[in-house]
This record gives C-alpha cells, structure tokens and sequence, in this order.
DNA sequence: ACGTAGGCCTGGAACGTTCCAGGATGTGCG
DNA sequence: CGCACATCCTGGAACGTTCCAGGCCTACGT
C-alpha cells in the first residue's frame, strides 16, 4: 500500500513523467512498472516504485484507459438500503479483486432510482454491468444488454444472465427442516412482488404439497422489511397462529419474531437469505443462507468473460440455497418453552 | 433520463472528428456545439447536431475529462456494514445533485480497508474526498490533504475539514429528557474508540455533573454494533441495573433493549444516530437524531468549495443534534409496565 | 571471433477531447 | 475608403496514458 505523502511541490498532481524525471528512466518504462509487466529489471523497478511512492504517483485512469480503451471497471447496481445487498457488495469485491478488474458502486437510494444509478456508471465507462435484484422491466434490461454486457443477481430475467440461488429450493429446505422438526401448521409470509418471491411461493407451495399438507397451506401477505414481517405477524396472532413460519427473507422474519415474541407466542421461525442481522446473537436466527461468495465470484467472472471475448449465449447460473439453523427454529410439541428462551 | 438504446452502425465509436468530416466542419466546431457554448451560427449549429444525431454520437468523458482536468466527481469512502453510513450516503447523493457534482463511492469492507478505499477514489481523480468516519490516523488524514481536499463525516480531526454533530450536546439531551423522566441511576454504555465515543462520553459526564448526579454516573464498555449492546446489557443484569441507559448508538442501543427484554427488566433506553433501524415500529427507540441531511449538504458544499477555490483554514461545522422521543423511554418510578408494553 | 538471441530500455505515435491563437469574412463608423 | 471590431470558423498543441518499433548491451553457441 503506498503512502499519501507528497513532496511534489508543485500543485499540479504527478504524472508518468514526473515519475520517470524522478529515477531517471523512460516513462515507458514507468508505465510498465506500474503495470506490473514484465520487461523491467528487479533493481530498475524498486528504483521507479520508490520514485513513484516518494512523488505520490496515482495513475490517472481515464487517461490509461482513454489510451487502452478498456477501463478494467465492473458498476455494480445496488440498493444502499438492503443490508443483504451490502454483503453482496462485500463479497463482489473479493471476486473483483481477484480478477484485477475494479468495482465502479452505485447506488439506488430513495431519491436516486435505478435509471439515474445506471445512466451514471455508462457515463463512467464500465466494461459490463453488475445490478442487483434490479427494478427495471425485462425489456428495459433486455435494451440496455445490446450496449454492454449485463448480469443480474438475485432475480431471475429472461434473455440476459443471471446469477441467482434457487429460491425454490430454498423454500423445500426450510419447509423440510420444520416438518422434520414435527411441525405441519407452517405459514409462509411472502415477499409480494419483490424479486425472488414468486419462486420462494412456488417452493413453499409445492414442499408443503409433497409432504402431504396442501390443506395447511397458508400464505400470508409480507414484503421485504421489518416492518412488513411485523404486520404479518399481527395479522397471523388475530386469525389463528400456525406452529411455524417461513419468511420471505431475514428482515421479515425479524419483524415477526419481534411482534411475536413479545405476544409471548411460541413458533418456530426461519428466515431467508442469512443476511448479516441475522447472524448476530441476539437474533440467532434459523436461516436459509444463499452463497453470496459463490455467487458473487460467479457474477464477476461472468461479466468479466463476457466483456472479454463476448460469448456464447445467455446463461443462468443458480446456486443452492443452504439451512443454516440456528435458534429460532425448535419441535413443534416442545412443552411451553418461550421462543425467546429457546434463541439463547 | 436518457435511453439506453444504441444506434450506432459500425463497430467503432464515432468521434468528433467523425461528426466534424459528416457535417464538413472542423473537430473544434463540433466541440464547441456538443457544450452548447457560443460561437457558431444556428445554421451551423444545426447542421453539426444533425449530423451528431446521424452517427450516433456520444462524447467520450474519459477523453473530455483528461483534457479538461476537472472531474466535476466527488469521492465518497463509507463502510457499507453500518447502516447509518448508509443513510448518510443517501443524502449525499442528493445533496450532490443539487451541485451538479457526481459521487464516486468506495466501500470499506472486512477485505477492503480505508487506505485501498481511498486509493481506488485518488485513481479516478476524484476533486476531492468526503470521508464518512473514517479510521486512518490524524497523521494520515493529513497527509492525504496536502493531496487533494478532505472533508471528514461524523468524526473530529485537527488539520482537516470536518462535518459533525455535536456529540456532546448530544448526551446532554440524553441525560435531560432522563432526567425530566425522573430518572437518576442513568448509565452510559460507552463506543470504546470509536469516531465520537470520546466526545459522547464526555457529554454523559458533564451531564451527570450539572444535574448533581456525579455519583451516578456509571460508565460501561461497549461498542457500535448490537453485540456490544448485548454484552453490555449482561454486564448490568449481573452488576445491578441502573433505571435508564443512554447508549452510544442506535445498534447498540438495540443489543442492549433486546437482552433486557429478554429478562424482563423494565429500563428506559436511548440511542444515538436515528439510524434507520431504531425508526421501525417494533423497535421504537428513543433516540438522539444526527441531522444527515444538514450535515450531507454541509460536506457537499464544502468538498466544492475546496475544489474549486481552495480557501480559507480548516474549519469545523458542527450541526445540533436533536431530541427524538418514541417508545423506550418512560418514567423512572411507573408501576410495573413492562418495557416491552411501553414500547408499542 | 562473430552472429544472434534475449533482456532491458527508449522515443514517439496514438487515443478523443478541450483550449488557445489566430484567420477569414462582414458590418459600422469616422 | 480604410480601420476597428464583431462573428464564425480552423488548425494544432496539449492532457496522461499505452503501445509499437526499434536500439543497445551482454551472453552464448559455434
């Protein structure tokens, strides 16, 4: 890691042939240095790096890459409020990092949406796009694929790559972990029309079938937030509880646990996604994690193939889904141990 | 917001030089209309658009950006793990936009530290940085501003620009509404050595002092995340508890309410922050709110101005902070309603 | 001893812009 | 009529890189 110091005394920022000035060499030279290409000696390329280090030397990348005509840049489209996005992010740059290419981040906030986050990052150059269970219509998508190349996670598109869990899959999980446990009453609060939650339904739906329990079926209306998974909760304590549920995701099924516990109900929860709030202790919550660092070396590497030599045709990469448990999952004839007491 | 679509026939990018051959100008002139500068007859004007539009022409901003040494980017180093960091960007985006500036993002995660976050942002050129409490030393933050401008979020540091609340005040007001709660056993479960914990800690004893409860005053070691809450919280089941908590922040304040929930104690408890989580329903928490959206604009506005006057000293803005009251805070001598009752 | 291969290095031409100095016109005014 | 002064336009030099063609050594095989 070099240093921010700067003894350049000018104001102007140090270029190549700053560096070059400054250890007597060629800039050419210093352009290979920097670049880690071969053709320079071991003792000639200390030289320069010190030179460099000493001078302050960042390369200049429009520059390098106005000249190259690649920028080595991912963009990554993502939503700066969804703290599961946040751990995508987290692992994408790992996966970048190992591929020398960048990560240009941009972010959808309330008042930034999706459009504006993307029209940013074609601005910036990127060699191929990464979005993040984006909004967009599938046409939109579809539109913006014949300018660069695009890989969605987390949401399954048609006509454009896709790098997702199998999020019915995910659901059989967790619907076999609570009728292993002996539950048969399980609820599934959905995720409305958020990405992903049509095939979560689908997979509850057809789990519940194969056990034999299409009659306690029963799906509830949620959504993606705390606050959605709190009002479900709600609406299961007035009609009726069930002895498990399976949330549309971790927030959701935090939501319902909170509501839930403080009802004193005893059920048995699992959420989905093993997003970082639920690992932590005091939540402890059974989970259906997606492997978000396999996901996310899958993404990058697609995209990066894709920028590269542009090839065959589009693809759908789906990784399994796997149970984490944790404490908020318990037998369904437990005598009456809180489920509060049980997340200990 | 401009589509996606790309009529472009050939294989290459067409260039000014393109553009300037089909309408049979020179490159300059074209320039000169692409920036709707002044200096060509509308007829002209007219012609070089037309042919612009025929191409499929779009300017290149690495090349423009190069030549014109000026980025009009601002660079922004967050850790994507803390939610408030996330809201704090969320203003950002819309403060810049108010200034025609574009933000560049660089996420700090477990794998990418502050200085290869900050890297990433000097190789863009950016104009200048906002640094969203941010880890490296005084010496180092020095360092980096003989570079380029830096102004730092939500942390204090001598020698360079700083945007914050008042974090004093803060726990002043904490302690205040608490203690017009009737509250006198108020502890501080502290941020240890994190951006503010110092100042804050500050703020809960001199409070203590004015309202003559020096000899209340209890310090705990705590942290910025839930689990430091939690582990604090245990500390006081075991030690004895005070009647009211005013913890360090918001995610702590959650580890400490749901581990006190847990035990059924009935305690009063603040946070700080307003994060987006303590403003969930099923959290409710009291809490002293940082007033992002001031303090973005303030960062903005000041990371500009640097950039392109490069003025004055150092300075210093400091927002007040302000009291939000929901549910977790009570009376201190109520009969026995439970914490958790209060809350909803 | 001599050619030659390869390792190390240099110089200069791109890349697509913007900026600057100036060259044509035409128009108004003494 | 001639001069100043707009207005409209042009050519070429930057900007900081990368890439390419080549130049100098030294070492090695014959």
């Amino acid at each position: 890691m070099c240093d921010y110091a700067d003894p350049v005394p000018e104001d102007r920022r140090p270029t190549l042939s700053d560096v070059a000035a400054e250890a007597g060499v060629s800039k050419s030279l210093v352009s290979l240095v920097m670049r880690a290409e071969p053709g320079a000696s071991p003792s000639t390329r200390r030289r320069v790096l010190e030179a460099a280090d000493r001078l302050g030397y960042h390369p200049d990348s429009r520059a390098r890459l106005l000249r190259s005509g690649h920028s080595r840049l991912l963009g990554v489209v993502f939503g700066i409020q969804h703290t599961f996005h946040a751990d995508l992010v987290t692992d994408l740059y790992t996966a970048a990092r190992e591929t020398g290419y960048e990560l240009a981040l941009s972010a959808v906030t309330p008042d930034r949406d999706e459009k504006e986050a993307i029209t940013g990052l074609l601005q910036d150059r990127c060699e191929a796009l990464i979005l993040i269970a984006p909004q967009s219509t599938t046409a939109e998508l579809a539109r913006l694929t014949t300018r660069l190349p695009v890989v969605v996670m987390a949401r399954g598109v048609r006509g454009v790559d896709v790098v997702r869990n199998a999020d019915a899959d995910g659901l059989h999980l967790a619907v076999d972990h609570l009728t292993g446990l002996g539950h048969r009453r399980i609820a599934h609060i959905d995720g409305g029309r958020a990405p992903g939650a049509a095939d979560r339904r689908r997979g509850y739906r057809s789990a519940m079938q194969r056990h034999g329990l299409p009659l306690e079926t029963r799906i509830v209306p949620g959504g993606l937030t705390e606050e959605d998974g709190a009002a479900a909760a709600r609406i299961l304590l007035d009609e009726g509880l069930p002895t498990a549920v399976a949330a549309f995701n971790d927030r959701c099924a935090i939501g319902v646990l909170d509501v839930l516990t403080r009802a004193r109900a005893e059920l048995s929860v699992i959420g989905y996604d093993d997003d970082r709030l639920a690992r932590l202790s005091h939540i402890n919550l059974t989970t259906i994690a997606q492997d978000t660092a396999a996901m996310s070396r899958l993404a990058v590497a697609r995209a990066v193939e894709r920028a590269e030599h542009s090839p065959a045709g589009r693809r759908e990469l789906v990784v399994p889904p796997r149970l984490v448990i944790r404490g908020t999952t318990g037998p369904a004839s437990a005598s009456p141990v809180s489920a509060a007491a049980r997340r200990r």
